[in-house]
DNA sequence: TGCACTATGGCATACTATGCGCCATAATTA
DNA sequence: TAATTATGGCGCATAGTATGCCATAGTGCA
């Protein structure tokens, strides 16, 4: 589990380093390998000690923050969708995300602004969840896993439009327009469902 | 306008087919020149005769689809919107977009799968064209940016989502659905709007 | 503290892909 | 038919990736 050497912790520590503060000057796909080490002060030839590609370290760098992810997206409030009673203002719970990207917003801008082969496989597993989650206890009319892609890549746009805009906004204020733009419809296929 | 040289449109028309081909076997980024002269049976150095790049290339070959795509959104059926009294089942224009991807669906398959690079310039585009139609007229309480960003890349999920599994719904159901899912919440913060 | 271990740095090298200069050749236009 | 021009194929330069080799310096453990 432990790094036992010092050097190594260093060296990867230096290159996840580099390559965030790259990352965010400029575009993830125009940064070299040879960039990477010349910022982290580390020998070219190390790099590829550690990691295969570029890629491999990214998602090092990415893996903590998307565990947590996980986790935010893990507990399922049902009622959330299904109570018919509950209103956009009661539902803080939409700005949860918002503030969870806010406080790695450095990961996040790099993560969602990186190539497809990056964010795909945590878009995957976002469906996926989402699917599990929901999807075997309702039936819709609309195929759930068009509800289920909707869901994730409209949020996944969300999130990039306001980190574009340096989030001015509230994580509060995204959390509720997140909610009428994304979650309500989908909520209203649900009751619509339920109603059967 | 006309090209001059028959050998010249030869070329290019030959050099057009084999990126689409090629697009529709692998990852547009993982296609070398080289491969797209081999199957173009073009010499590697006319390549760069034509384009300077393969970005270059593809957007050529992606024009005139672009182009139609243009007037397709163009007239805008403001009605759609701030009607209260249209019912979505109604709204058969919502698949009019499905129709024409349908028709292109090769051109469209390497487009929404191509780098963001390629796909940006096309979304700048409809967000911009989509503000300049509704945003001056409405003001709706959430920021009309990211409704019009919200709109577009849901729309564009919606069709990839299509390609993806074949395009085994028709474009009316697409429609439908598409209206459920985007245009009606948006529809209701237009209403919400106007009623105050 | 000192020894064995191993990560690192720096060198050379191979490979792949892009991009262009040059010139003979073939196709096209007028 | 003659002048023009696109093409093909050659070589060459460049950039980035990826690996081998070996001396050196840092590290962990006895």
């Amino acid at each position: 589990m432990e790094q036992i050497d010092r050097r190594v912790r260093r060296t990867k520590k230096s290159l996840e380093e580099a390559l965030i503060a790259l990352a965010l000057e400029k575009e993830y796909g125009e940064i070299t390998i040879q960039e990477i080490t010349d910022r982290a002060d580390i020998g070219y030839r190390t790099f590829f000690r550690h990691y295969s590609d570029k890629d491999e370290l990214l998602k090092e760098v990415l893996n903590s923050t998307m565990l947590e992810l996980r986790e935010l997206m893990a507990p399922p409030p049902l009622e959330y969708f299904i109570d018919p009673n509950i209103d956009a203002a009661d539902l803080t719970d939409g700005a949860i995300l918002f503030w969870h990207v806010q406080e790695n917003s450095d990961l996040y801008r790099v993560l969602l602004f990186s190539d497809r082969t990056i964010i795909q496989p945590l878009e995957a597993f976002a469906i996926q969840e989402f699917k599990a989650n929901y999807g075997s206890l309702l039936e819709t009319d609309i195929p759930f896993d068009i509800i289920a892609n909707h869901m994730v890549s409209a949020m996944i746009t969300l999130l990039r439009w306001w980190l574009d805009n340096d989030m001015a906004l509230s994580p509060e204020v995204m959390g509720e327009y997140s909610f009428r733009l994304i979650a309500q419809p989908i909520r209203e296929t649900f009751l619509q469902a339920l109603s059967k």
